[in-house]
DNA sequence: TTACGATTGAAACGGCTGTTTGAAACCATT
DNA sequence: AATGGTTTCAAACAGCCGTTTCAATCGTAA
């Protein structure tokens, strides 16, 4: 039931795809690692492209909506809603994948940066259509959490995006907790002091922050 | 001289592989574009192995460089550095590359992340060989600027690096010197807060940080 | 047991891949 | 003008790619 053909196939796609890439990934090794023949993957799965994506959509949906029920939680227990549950919300659920089937480490996680390195293709932005409506729900509850106007709080989520998805991809999925800590007050410091000081820098020192390259 | 055939097929290499993959780029598809020869690349460059190699030198090396002697000059201002200036000797070269030849955007970061998405292939590893003394120089002035012990501030500065790469991936190398403030600024308030505050969290709450998922 | 849809299997399809080859063209030096 | 090394060119090489085909097999319902 939990081997069938069709599942056994995404498994060692997954695992493939991270590991070597899409176009360095052959239908032929999958077939052969999974030990399925080599037209069950067109059988079951239409092509390579649907393959690809049906791998992506299977960990993202559940990925996003423990999210957001991880964030509706939080926004229930108080109005300005705490920043750090926040974040951890958005945090640990994506940490929490890398260590969920059978210690596959950061795998996912590598091949969702792989997708994302893919700028301007269908695959990449099908994922961001999937993430879109997530990260407005946090960044709202970031905005509320910090009771500020807008200002360009889409770039420092960029930046926490950015460092989550780098940490994961990079660390083999160890130490969740201590790392999801760790990233979570990284980025609640972060996001405090861009925003809540307004434009002044949030530590005075006397050499000027930029001076221009040689 | 400037346009010889070695360089027009590494300007078009880049750009192709920045846009596609390296597996997906054809050494067809680069020497139409570049309007040379097909046999061209095997005779400059010897593969195409060796010829994304040569791509990522070409870029690597002087960014690298930048850095560590805005980080020197830097350090010879004052003993315990500021950190602002450490950070931005960091990110600065990095967003400015974006933007150095004809306006190519994010195109190298783009790329740069795609190479270390492929882990665990001798690719990666050769870039994180050339990063890692940079990355030790870096570590170590941070660590004066704090002037705090070790800890595990080599996963901040982790942090930090996904942030920037994928900050530069990201925008298309638009207003680098916002882009620049605000990174220096998001990573100087995550390290003080992460570091010189030790191990209790930098703001009380009453919720526990961290549950246990459902 | 028979019948039939779902699944698997082996083989082949056209097409594209990176690389090699050897002749032609170029270009500076004798 | 003749030479010899460097670079370009068109063509071909063997090999792998994703997909399709159609017969063989399986599992279940009549």
């Amino acid at each position: 039931m939990s081997d069938s053909t069709a599942d056994r196939i995404l498994d060692t796609a997954e695992r493939l795809f991270a590991d070597q890439g899409f176009h360095a990934t052959t239908l032929r090794q999958i077939t052969r690692e999974a030990d399925v023949n080599l037209a069950a993957v067109n059988y079951h799965h239409g092509s390579k492209d649907a393959l690809i994506a049906a791998v992506f959509r299977r960990r993202l949906e559940p990925l996003n909506r423990e999210r957001l029920e991880r964030l509706e939680e939080v926004l229930a227990d108080g109005d300005p809603p705490v920043l750090e549950r926040v974040l951890e919300a958005l945090i640990h659920p994506a940490l929490r994948l890398g260590t969920q089937p059978a210690g596959d480490g950061g795998r996912f996680m590598r091949l969702l940066m792989r997708a994302w390195a893919e700028n301007a293709t269908r695959l990449h932005q099908a994922i961001r259509r999937e993430y879109s409506h997530v990260m407005r729900a946090f960044a709202d509850a970031v905005r509320r959490a910090l009771q500020d106007e807008p200002a360009d709080l889409r770039q420092q989520l960029d930046f926490l995006i950015g460092a989550l998805t780098y940490t994961m991809a990079e660390t083999g999925g160890d130490d969740v907790e201590s790392t999801a800590r760790a990233l979570v007050r990284f980025g609640c410091a972060g996001l405090r002091d861009s925003l809540d000081a307004g434009d002044a820098p949030g530590v005075r020192q006397t050499e000027p922050l930029m001076e221009n390259a040689r």
